[in-house]
DNA sequence: AGCTTTAGCTATGGCTATTAGCCTTAGCTG
DNA sequence: CAGCTAAGGCTAATAGCCATAGCTAAAGCT
């Protein structure tokens, strides 16, 4: 037993709860806020769902747009992962971009809510903190090293990696997510009205900076 | 004098004072959702500006929801006019389908509020009702003609005209919107960090569907 | 065992949308 | 032109929201 305690200077029970509360409280505004839109989180609704009174909510988060920023960071790292992952398993070059945006997408449909925090702008006073961007950022260059790799390995035009080529890619992500989440929401990825595209549209991305003739 | 009121059968100077002031609502809402997000809209602001209380809106709008449905609808009316309008200027074919086009992403990018309304879903409880929503079914129409018109001149591959093409470019139009407003707000159309690249998204779209070789 | 901090509570304030009901007057109609 | 109708404003009130202040009990660290 005393095996339990052992790697715990201060204060690790309590913290260990608190996060867990946290976790808690995250999780069920994610559920809310697949129900009702992302902007339509009410902390109110939270503490309900809880069983705790709305005013406790603060020893957790200092605001609504706390919950929100705490959101979007969890959002980012999810994507950036999905983004990581989906490109790990691929050869290097053109299928390790393919497959990182692919993944990357299939994360967005699969997470409605978060998706939107991270695409749009849907709640009108808040806007995420630097920490919270930092992971964005680290995402953008993710997918502009994958660019680079497909440009590298001749896979691509070297066009592809300057800034129109990574604006033009982010253009074609966030019209897949945005189509596919405003018009046809709850579908699958793979069956999704645009979500399905996602094929296409590399393909559209490929034929606008074709390898430069071997 | 007698011709000013030739054309009423009834109640006519009411009536047009009642549109008047719908109108000038509709107006404010815009202005509004233009600081603050779509989302934003508080009927509580909008009659502050105009020097009423907030239950006299009411007269006008039976609800919060429905002042969006109209600005929703007026959104699309003009959406699907700038398309028109767009595409009436140039060459029949792909040239009127690229003007339209374009001419649609303008007016999007500088109507911000209401293209939030159109493109996203930014608004909790809402769902614009089905005549809001009529007009936006005729732009989608138009679309579909001016892609048909471009392969019947021979200009794209007949693929395009399917649901997969028309997917595809609602994708790309959704996509320039998308990071446009959410990345790089309040700037120009023609110097928007995404908005720029509108040339090089239908020439994605172009060589995504190129023309049988003739 | 004692003390500190945590995590809950209630009460309160100020905002919001919305409903109900009243009242004045603009302006249509006989 | 006189009278009536209804349009368009108002106040009051309900129910919900976020947020702050201050209290209390107990959890758990030392």
């Amino acid at each position: 037993m005393a095996s339990t305690h052992a790697a715990a200077p201060g204060g690790d029970r309590r913290r260990q709860r608190r996060a867990a509360t946290k976790a808690e409280i995250l999780r069920i505004a994610a559920e809310l806020m697949a129900a009702e839109g992302a902007g339509g989180l009410s902390l109110s609704a939270i503490a309900r769902r809880m069983g705790i009174q709305p005013p406790s909510l603060y020893k957790y988060f200092s605001s609504r747009n706390a919950v929100y920023d705490a959101l979007f960071a969890e959002g980012q790292r999810a994507f950036s992962a999905a983004l990581r992952e989906g490109a790990e398993g691929a050869p290097p070059g053109l299928p390790a971009l393919e497959a990182g945006v692919t993944a990357g997408l299939r994360w967005a449909v699969e997470h409605p809510p978060l998706a939107q925090l991270l695409f749009w702008r849907p709640v009108p006073g808040f806007t995420p903190s630097a920490e919270s961007y930092a992971p964005a950022l680290e995402a953008v260059g993710r997918i502009a090293d994958l660019v680079a790799g497909a440009v590298h390995e001749g896979h691509l035009h070297p066009d592809a990696a300057t800034d129109e080529g990574r604006e033009l890619l982010g253009v074609l992500l966030a019209g897949v997510v945005t189509q596919q989440l405003a018009n046809d929401p709850g579908t699958a990825f793979a069956e999704g009205r645009f979500s399905r595209h996602t094929p296409a549209v590399l393909r559209a991305f490929r034929l606008h900076y074709p390898p430069p003739a071997a």
